[in-house]
DNA sequence: CTATATCAGATCCTATACGATATTATATTT
DNA sequence: AAATATAATATCGTATAGGATCTGATATAG
């Protein structure tokens, strides 16, 4: 029963999972996975047909996705998957990034304790080598998730928890690696990753700074090109 | 029929307004108005009945509100109303407004139009004077909204609409409004918007994003004493 | 051939019902 | 009297049903 398999997910805690988390997941990776195309109507009873739940825990998804912006919502006429990013979208939301995360990265390296930063470097040893992927899709995905841990994780040393979950909420990475299928971007995004751990190590607030700027407007020069 | 009065709102356009509008707006001023008491529960099957309709609709409207962190939800326990701010999220919210608003405030001086600062010069109009507010309460709202939309109205301006909406999201101003029962703060935050008026009326960037720290600095610290 | 009108199917929105869980009050034991 | 155990109530989470609206196709008129 696919009731079951929705719930079976990581019940970690003492509570049984709820039908709306297996739900919610279930539709993430059908957006990440590109299953459900940019744009594309996502019809609320066809859902709840096909992972043998009601319409109610779907419509509650749904609407936990809509917040993040990944869905759209139009009243009366149903749910459907936010369309891909205008470029205007897209430097808005750099220019915004640019004024969050240098500042992120300077606080970081002023809070900085050996225990955060031997996370840090694990996050970052996790994005470059991992089982061989299998495909292109997998391949840019498991990037996508890394590099969002990385960053949050910055933010998370920052210690600003206002600016950490605006970002996260952003869910800026999906969209990203909406993007990235055009693009080539993983070696050199590497490489500026470690020079940031560079800074963190050094506990050098001045140059965190610096070098997220550069990190920031690098990716965005690379991933513009996805808009020709 | 309750039915009939939450239906009947503003139904502007052509469709018909859904109950779950009428049921958020309901629930909104019952927060605002602080009936519902910040961490108050808030029972999905009591607010049915008072509003005469079914819970699903609740259920949408509630969930709407806690994307914008009016009310939080935990799995089989329930809603309630999001507590009072600690100091800490006050300060975090007041350090990421600085990160965000001076260079706001720099760019709509940029942008700045005739139009454009005919707009704000109205709005800021709107919070001097008004009908006599009939009590504290009525008054402090209104001033919280306008104020609210005056700093909309430049982020507007500003052009930016990732950080637009990312600021209103946080519903600064109600959780704000809250604060000010406990402190003064009218006359003097009048003072600075007309500051920035100044500013704008100048064309001058530098100036706006200057003015503009000045005043959340000292908007921050006169709410700061809400906490002792 | 194009444009409008009508109709059937799909989908949304709301209402209601019921089992599952939490909370509160009462009773019992130490 | 304090603490635990048990039962009753309140509330949540999910399922299902039906009325309302939209969508797309077919038919008809110009």
């Amino acid at each position: 029963m696919t009731n079951a398999a929705a719930r079976e997910g990581r019940a970690t805690g003492i509570r049984p999972m709820s039908v709306v988390d297996g739900v919610y997941d279930s539709i993430y990776h059908r957006l990440m996975s590109l299953e459900i195309a940019p744009g594309a109507r996502i019809p609320i009873d066809v859902l709840a047909r096909e992972l043998g739940v009601s319409q109610t825990p779907i419509r509650e998804a749904l609407s936990r996705l809509e917040r993040e912006g990944l869905v759209r919502k139009e009243h009366l006429i149903g749910y459907s998957a936010a369309p891909q990013w205008t470029r205007k979208q897209f430097e808005d939301l750099y220019a915004f990034r640019l004024l969050i995360e240098p500042e992120a990265a300077r606080l970081a390296a002023i809070n900085m304790t050996p225990e955060a930063l031997q996370q840090l470097e694990n996050s970052a040893a996790d994005m470059g080598h991992g089982e061989a992927p299998v495909d292109r899709n997998t391949r840019y995905s498991r990037f996508a998730r890394a590099d969002a841990q990385f960053h949050d994780a910055i933010l998370k040393i920052a210690g600003n928890d206002v600016i950490r979950s605006t970002l996260s909420n952003q869910h800026v990475h999906l969209h990203i690696f909406r993007l990235m299928f055009h693009t080539r971007v993983t070696q050199e995004a590497l490489e500026e990753h470690e020079n940031l751990l560079a800074a963190f190590r050094a506990r050098d607030p001045q140059g965190a700074y610096d070098t997220m700027r550069v990190h920031i407007e690098r990716s965005r020069d690379r991933l513009l090109s996805a808009f020709e």
